[in-house]
DNA sequence: CGTGAGCGC
């Protein structure tokens, strides 16, 4: 049942499984307007990036859990769940980032739309994270332990 | 509501 509630939390690109396109192709040749060329899906795109973004992830799915998952594909360099500060519990989402961009394309591909702990998750690429530049900045923004 | 969209301290 968490495949059809999965179809509603699919945040983009899960047209692709009902990608079964029947569509009526011109018999004579295809005629692509200018305005609908690129009007399909010029979506936000994730640029290729080691930081991978998974989604739907199950509540007491840790970071323990997704580091193991996704370190079959790649080395993971850093995983971590997002949990809230106040409640303490996972938000449902987590972030992985990999040794190299081959790697983490790896993850997405044989993550993506998986099954991990009874929940379909999602993994795309992470959007580039705006580095936290304050006026005292000497703190390592990044991970620095394990 | 740990019943579910989204991006991390």
């Amino acid at each position: 049942m968490a495949a059809m509630r999965a179809a509603l939390a699919a945040p983009r690109g899960l047209v692709r499984f009902f990608c079964t396109n029947s569509a009526t192709s011109s018999p004579l040749s295809f005629v692509p307007p200018p305005a609908a060329a690129a009007a399909t899906s010029a979506r936000q795109m994730a640029e290729p990036n080691t930081n991978l973004f998974v989604s739907g992830l199950s509540k007491r799915t840790t970071t323990e859990r997704l580091r193991e998952e996704f370190a079959k594909f790649g080395e993971v360099v850093h995983a971590r769940v997002v949990t809230d500060r106040v409640s303490g519990y996972s938000k449902g989402f987590g972030f992985v980032k990999y040794a190299t961009i081959d790697e983490a394309a790896k993850g997405i591909e044989g993550m993506d739309g998986k099954f991990l702990d009874g929940w379909v998750i999602f993994a795309e690429y992470a959007r580039p994270r705006p580095p936290p530049s304050g006026p005292v900045n000497n703190a390592p923004p990044y991970y620095g332990g394990q």
